[in-house]
DNA sequence: CAGTGAGCGAGCTTCCGCTTGACTT
């Protein structure tokens, strides 16, 4: 019916396009991919030039065919998928599996959603091109032969339903070598010297810091004993212009990190906002590796500029990308208006829209202006200097909208008036004992851009990668309590020297990325065997390959051909030749048994072990805390572990046991059990009398908890739950409605309840399902009218 | 919901990149 149909990706973009364009253009999404390789089976026939086999995925078989329909109506078809290798495989995908006309099929492409790059792109059309298909191929190809012939060695090797891949294992990697490089890391102490000056004949005070750090107390004790009789003076002030310019428009990778440090968004939670935002309308696409602004956006940044703040805030501004690997098929992330300072939502929204404003608004004002003043003082009987540095803002720009917030970048404070040869007097020395830090452990965020840095991954699935090596039991995201630690802190006063000490928190970590002992495991063993492809410039090297067939030079086929006859013969002896690892680690002798004592990655995670499996006695086994780990366990700890479980006593004629269970620890009596209260008591110490009162207090807790029992072949019983009261049967919860009294409702009437609820709800009642699997079967979807919205026509 | 860890073998697991859905309590 329609003369033109248009097919881009998002629904979202579909709508705005659809409003840029004539009553003649309908335009539809293709939601991303709609084939891919068979989701069981390799899909790649090996022998036969290593044919890709396509399957429309099933979550697209709908839209597939309403595309069918339509294409066979519209005069001419316009593919207007993105202008990446991704988006040109669309494209060719769409046309094959759509058995698209080449005489009325056109590909177009634009960057920014504006009605001029739109119209543009009309008239300028071209063909698909099949260069960038096949360089889009290999890369799928490459992935799915790296994943499934890794993986499967896995599950025979260490551990079943493991992973590996190009972008994940190097992921792991990064987390695993920096938990070393932590783990070897010797902290050492040193001691920062800073200075409180009173300036001569004034009630100005000065702070300045030593240009020496001491690395022993010895040479601290001997240099304040020295300042004792030291005459102050300054020798030089310099004052120079400095400047701080605004950064760029934000990417999918910096809006993460942004968000993280300031609101502490974990990467998935940013991408959830960012989508909400740009489906109402409110942001331009929020997967992205551009920081390019269109010249709508830039103009409209430059009248908000002017009007609010004026010329002088004005410095128009185009960022080029710094990675290598973008593919820069959007814009950056931007406010689709400008003109929009703040946004109705969620407090989510609200918040992060505000941020993507300022940045954007920022990227396009003047750098602020500093005065920079360095104070040097002289020290009359030591060749060491004191240093004092401070900052005077001297015009805002950017910084008007924008607050950087660095590491260490404390408000510097203001500088005295003070001029050279003034002398000063000394009010007081502190020597503060400091220690080096090792290098941080990664956040979500921070592993982000290390990936972007590396080339590793794209926009779409950084979020997606964080979550596939936590949901493989590699990392862990983690808080840690820190620890307390002593430091000297050494002051003269009154040319006295006091030596105190006092004590800090250190070591404290929040929301980081922790590797698991799996994740450690695995590491080793594909570092092991498959160095190239764990390599950090695997992807980049192959990247390189990928532009060549995209530009023609090389055949896709050979390409993969090339990389597979080695990749596989390795694969083959891998299979063949390495042992099962199970990071196994000897911890000693048990002194009682005369034993050996061992850890290694069991059936159901890291261990301890008692005695080999083939001695005549049997091992005996105990589960490693959350807080241990195969590499840094020692016998003792280990020991400690077959400690439990221990018999505490007895009550009511019944044995009572304390051991550590899945959830915790707990005590056990009369084949129940009663959780331990966190941070109270310990299992290794707990003696009759608490366990008894633990016991007690549970049922306690229970009998206000029943408040009616009918004791049948299957018993009912009336609970008070969380919600208000509930009758619990068969193992299924049922609720209680409102205007009955529970304490009333007699047995029959807890069965009306309960076959009431059964009977229209069908058998999906009450399913505890934890885990969204996202089966679906077909069959019986009819039921109910879940159409979307179809109110256009 | 909490204890387990030998081996036999069925049948299962798995990759990266594009996109957005839809169950309740």
């Amino acid at each position: 019916m329609e003369d033109n149909l248009v097919i881009v990706e998002s629904p979202a973009k579909a709508k705005t396009i659809e409003k840029f364009l004539g009553k003649e253009y309908v335009v539809k999404s293709s939601f991303g991919h709609i084939r891919d390789l068979s989701k069981k089976k390799l899909g790649i026939d090996i022998d036969n030039n290593y044919q890709p086999n396509y399957e429309v995925s099933p979550d697209k078989k709908k839209i597939v065919s309403e595309l069918k329909k339509l294409t066979k109506n519209a005069k001419t078809v316009w593919i207007a998928s993105d202008e990446d290798r991704e988006g040109e495989a669309i494209a060719w995908h769409l046309f094959d599996e759509l058995k698209l006309n080449k005489d009325n099929t056109k590909r177009i492409v634009f960057h920014e959603i504006t009605k001029k790059a739109i119209l543009d792109s009309i008239k300028n059309p071209r063909d698909i091109n099949n260069d960038i298909v096949n360089s889009q191929q290999a890369r799928r190809i490459l992935d799915r032969l790296v994943g499934f012939e890794l993986s499967p060695i896995l599950w025979k090797k260490i551990k079943p339903s493991l992973s590996a891949g190009r972008v994940q294992s190097v992921a792991v990697r990064l987390l695993v070598e920096r938990e070393r490089e932590i783990m070897s890391f010797n902290s050492e102490s040193f001691y920062k010297v800073s200075a409180i000056f009173n300036v001569a004949n004034n009630n100005y005070e000065l702070k300045a810091d030593l240009s020496k750090r001491f690395d022993t107390k010895e040479e601290v004790l001997k240099f304040l004993e020295n300042s004792k009789t030291s005459k102050h003076k300054v020798v030089e002030v310099i004052k120079k212009p400095t400047k701080k310019s605004p950064l760029a428009p934000f990417t999918t990778s910096t809006l993460q990190q942004e968000a993280s440090r300031k609101f502490n968004f974990s990467v998935s939670q940013t991408m959830m906002v960012a989508q909400k935002l740009y489906e109402s309308g409110k942001i331009t696409y929020m997967r992205t590796d551009s920081v390019n602004l269109s010249d709508f956006a830039m103009s409209e940044a430059k009248n908000v500029i002017v009007s609010n703040f004026g010329d002088e805030y004005l410095k128009v501004r185009k960022f080029r990308t710094k990675s290598k690997s973008a593919q820069e098929a959007h814009e950056a992330i931007r406010p689709t208006s400008l003109n929009k300072f703040e946004v109705s939502g969620s407090e989510a929204e609200k918040k992060l829209y505000k941020l993507i404003w300022k940045r954007t608004i920022a990227s396009q004002m003047a750098e602020a202006k500093f005065e920079k003043t360095n104070i040097n003082i002289s020290i009359s009987n030591s060749d060491y200097k004191y240093l004092a540095t401070g900052e005077i803002l001297k015009f805002d720009g950017f910084l008007k909208v924008y607050e950087i917030l660095e590491n260490g970048d404390v408000a510097k404070s203001l500088l005295p008036p003070i001029s050279e040869n003034d002398d000063l007097n000394v009010n007081i020395i502190n020597a503060i004992q400091r220690f080096t830090h090792h290098p941080p452990r990664y956040t979500e965020a921070a592993l982000v851009k290390k990936l972007e840095e590396l080339g590793i991954g794209r926009p779409s699935t950084y979020a997606p990668i964080i979550s596939t090596v936590q949901k493989r039991g590699y990392v862990l995201k983690e808080n840690r309590e820190g620890e307390k630690r002593n430091f000297n802190f050494i002051s003269l006063v009154n040319n006295n020297i006091v030596d105190d000490i006092k004590t800090e928190i250190t070591g404290a970590e929040k929301s980081k990325l922790f590797p698991t002992d799996i994740g450690i495991v695995v590491n080793d063993f594909l570092v092991e065997n498959f160095e190239d492809i764990i390599d950090f410039n695997f992807t980049a090297s192959v990247e390189k390959e990928f532009d060549e067939i995209a530009k023609g030079k090389l055949v896709w086929s050979k390409m993969i051909d090339k990389f597979y006859k080695s990749f596989h013969n390795k694969v083959e002896i891998t299979l063949e030749n390495s042992e099962r690892k199970t990071g196994e680690r000897k911890l000693g002798v048990d002194k009682a048994s005369g034993k050996e004592v061992f850890v290694r990655i069991g059936r159901y995670g890291p261990m301890a072990q008692i005695g080999k499996s083939d001695d005549e006695e049997k091992p005996r086994y105990a589960k490693l805390t959350k807080e241990q780990h195969l590499e840094t366990i020692t016998l003792k700890e280990a020991l400690d572990l077959f400690r439990l479980p221990r018999v505490v006593g007895k009550y009511e004629d019944k044995e009572i046991t304390v051991a550590i269970g899945r959830f915790g620890p707990y005590v056990k009596h009369d084949n129940k059990f009663f959780s331990l209260k966190k941070g109270i008591d310990d299992p290794y110490t707990l003696r009759e009398d608490r366990a008894i009162e633990i016991i007690e207090e549970k049922r306690e807790y229970d009998r206000k908890k029943t408040i009616k029992i009918f004791d049948q072949d299957v018993p009912v019983k009336i609970l008070n739950g969380r919600w208000g009261p509930y009758i619990s049967y068969n193992k299924k919860n049922y609720k209680i409605p409102k205007d009955v009294v529970p304490e009333s409702l007699s047995y029959e009437a807890c069965l009306e309840i309960i076959n009431k609820v059964v009977k229209p709800k069908n058998t999906k009642a009450k399913s505890k399902t934890k885990s969204k699997t996202t089966v679906k079967t077909k069959s019986k979807a009819k039921a109910k009218p879940k159409k979307k919205t179809k109110k256009k026509e």
